[in-house]
DNA sequence: TTGATATATGTTATGTTATAACATATTATA
DNA sequence: TATAATATGTTATAACATAACATATATCAA
């Protein structure tokens, strides 16, 4: 079975378990995220369903998925570009935690990448000392990948 | 002198050293950010232009005057609420670094913090380490301040 | 199985954020 | 003062997001 079955698989099983429903329409929208390597919006979601589905899909009921997708665990949004991706964990097993994404702002991929506990300790403790506390919420950091890196040198 | 007059002041003679136009207009939209506790959209600073000055201010005219002012490093947006807020060290002699901004999901109110460097430092080198080199952006953090924090438990 | 309830989706309208394109006014400087 | 560059005005429209209400489907108790 290939990654993106896989991943659907494990995204249907874990629904099920904690009682969220994953339905036909939620899960066609999680599989163009995953078979996307760029984050979308939603009204490019609502595109992409209706070329590659029959059906038809109102930007408002993709946002209605998207969340969906994101309170259970399956969907991130970058909130600094308003893009939708799927989580590159779906599949693991451990917990998932602060998502932190590198994106480039060339090419417009985003790697999602997990920094060290350590340092993330640190972060938190060092912010906490001011007085506020972190929500879970996550970390973008813009720049240039390595591909767009060269391109520019070169 | 008050803080936003000597803000203003410190704003002016930067712009005039670096050969930049601080005109009237773009003074006063400084100022409201100035006066302001929070953040504001393009368009909450257009009417608040309009209430509070005379004249009047188009949204797209607001939007070129929030650009110069970030241009000239006056002003931050914060890309997670697309809000604009006047940079807290205007009037700093130091170089300023990576803004980090702690924004409360409450009350909305922003705090610019600075994480200490060698926190920042690594933080750096752990992303390099991916391939990936970061551009000058800032880092957002939502959460709740410490006002919030107590009306919540309380 | 049916009826009640909750959840999901459809549909339309509208609010909010942002930019494009072109006109006019102001400033700098040759 | 003429010219070029910069700033601002104005209108239109694109892109992102939510409100409100209608309809359809799923769940579950009676």
């Amino acid at each position: 079975m290939n990654k993106i079955d896989s991943s659907l698989q494990k995204a249907q099983s874990e629904c099920s378990r904690t009682g969220l429903r994953l339905t036909d329409k939620r899960c066609k929208v999680l599989k163009i995220l995953l078979q996307t390597a760029k984050p979308l919006s939603a009204y490019d979601i609502a595109d992409q369903f209706k070329s590659v589905y029959a059906g038809s899909l109102s930007a408002m009921s993709a946002y209605r998925m998207l969340d969906f997708l994101m309170q259970a665990n399956l969907v991130h949004k970058l909130e600094t570009s308003n893009q939708y991706l799927a989580c590159s964990h779906i599949r693991c097993e451990h917990e998932h935690e602060l998502p932190q994404f590198l994106i480039c702002d060339q090419c417009h991929t985003v790697k999602e990448i997990g920094l060290g506990k350590q340092l993330l300790k640190e972060l938190k403790v060092s912010i906490e000392n001011t007085g506020f506390v972190l929500s879970s919420q996550q970390l973008e950091l813009h720049g240039l990948c390595e591909v767009c890196q060269g391109k520019q040198s070169g």
